[in-house]
DNA sequence: GGCGCTCTTCATGCAAGAGG
DNA sequence: CCTCTTGCATGAAGAGCGCC
């Protein structure tokens, strides 16, 4: 289910959707819907265009061409509601499109037809947070927790909460996601002063290292420490023996299929040797001046990525030139090759 | 010690990139 | 163009954790 709809808001048009989970908890009724609207702001103006929900979803949205008529981004826009008698106006989706995975698998040559299933998911996140040079990378459930212990201190009722998190039973949010850190400021309530909410935050987050030396390959040290180790060089040995074998004239198809099968498992014990080598070395590097980075020098390869760099991080409203450039450069990235 | 939940590790197969 | 090699998805098993 998925309803995009425009309509005004202080005066400008607004684009708001909804979406509800096809698949959630390994049921099919019920499932919780979520609203996003384009518009998000405080006293202090909107946030960052990276957490404006709307900017992924409708660069999501028009590169898979999932509109009626497949208007272009700036049509999308430009879309006004009915100044009277409605509130709003839906937006019609092509029906061939509905079917289509929302996140689907994107390989080096563009996304491709099927759905990212649940368990790549989480490897992938935490690998992203190793890119990111979070040594010990990131759980898939970290993000939910940090929502859930939010929402539950925003005043909603736990009903509301839980129904947002689609869990059954209260002691699921409590025991799992809330945590031994309650939010409640102990000092500022007995003493009748201003309560806080940004006590517990800071500590949520301070066991997560970051360090901006990560290498994010195995270097040239630590390939010569492994090198060395007996196991990664009977591996090696056995890797060119059985290419020895599958090379000769004289062997036969079978047994060569065979011997290809044995040395696509030596391939893959010393892929997890060389990985398991990496992490150490990650683990091991000491931190260092964090302005070392390499990010800004390779910045340049790719315009999309270095402007999307800038504007990501910019406060600004989705409909603003900045907002409207990095949508572009989303759209760009995600439909070309 | 078992349970429920999640994350990590490990094995496997397929597709695509790299290299000759 | 063919073969070797790598990257990645996938899912089962294991590990870790808190609770009872």
């Amino acid at each position: 289910d998925f309803v995009l709809l425009v309509r005004w808001k202080d005066g400008e048009p607004e684009l708001r959707l909804k979406v509800r989970r096809r698949e959630c908890k390994g049921k099919d009724i019920n499932q919780p819907e979520h609203i996003m609207p384009e518009k998000i702001s405080s006293k202090l103006g909107p946030p960052p265009l990276y957490s404006q929900p709307m900017l992924f979803w409708l660069a999501n949205i028009i590169s898979s061409e999932a509109i009626k008529g497949n208007p272009t981004l700036e049509e999308v826009l430009a879309t006004t509601p009915p100044p009277i008698g409605q509130n709003h106006w839906v937006l019609q989706l092509e029906e061939s499109k509905l079917d289509q995975a929302v996140f689907p698998k994107l390989t080096s040559r563009g996304p491709k037809e099927k759905n990212r299933s649940p368990a790549s998911w989480s490897h992938q996140i935490s690998a992203w947070a190793i890119r990111v040079r979070f040594p010990d990378g990131v759980g898939l459930h970290c993000a939910r927790r940090e929502v859930l212990v939010k929402t539950n201190d925003s005043g909603y009722s736990v009903e509301q909460v839980l129904k947002f998190a689609d869990q059954q039973n209260s002691s699921v949010l409590r025991r799992n996601y809330l945590g031994t850190m309650n939010t409640v400021d102990g000092a500022a309530t007995y003493l009748g002063m201003d309560i806080r909410h940004d006590l517990t935050e800071d500590f949520r987050s301070a066991t997560m290292r970051w360090n901006s030396d990560l290498p994010l390959k195995l270097p040239a040290s630590g390939r010569a420490e492994l090198e060395q180790q007996k196991e990664y060089a009977t591996l090696k040995r056995s890797i060119e023996s059985l290419s020895l074998q599958i090379n000769d004239e004289n062997t036969l198809e079978e047994a060569r299929q065979q011997l290809r099968k044995q040395r696509n498992l030596a391939y893959s014990k010393r892929r997890w040797l060389e990985k398991n080598k990496l992490r150490e070395c990650q683990q091991n590097q000491p931190i260092n001046d964090w302005r070392r980075d390499h990010f800004l020098r390779v910045l340049h390869m790719m315009p999309e990525r270095e402007r999307l760099f800038r504007t990501l991080s910019l406060r600004v409203p989705l409909r603003s030139p900045q907002g409207i450039s990095a949508l572009r450069d989303l759209i760009a990235l995600r439909t070309s090759d």
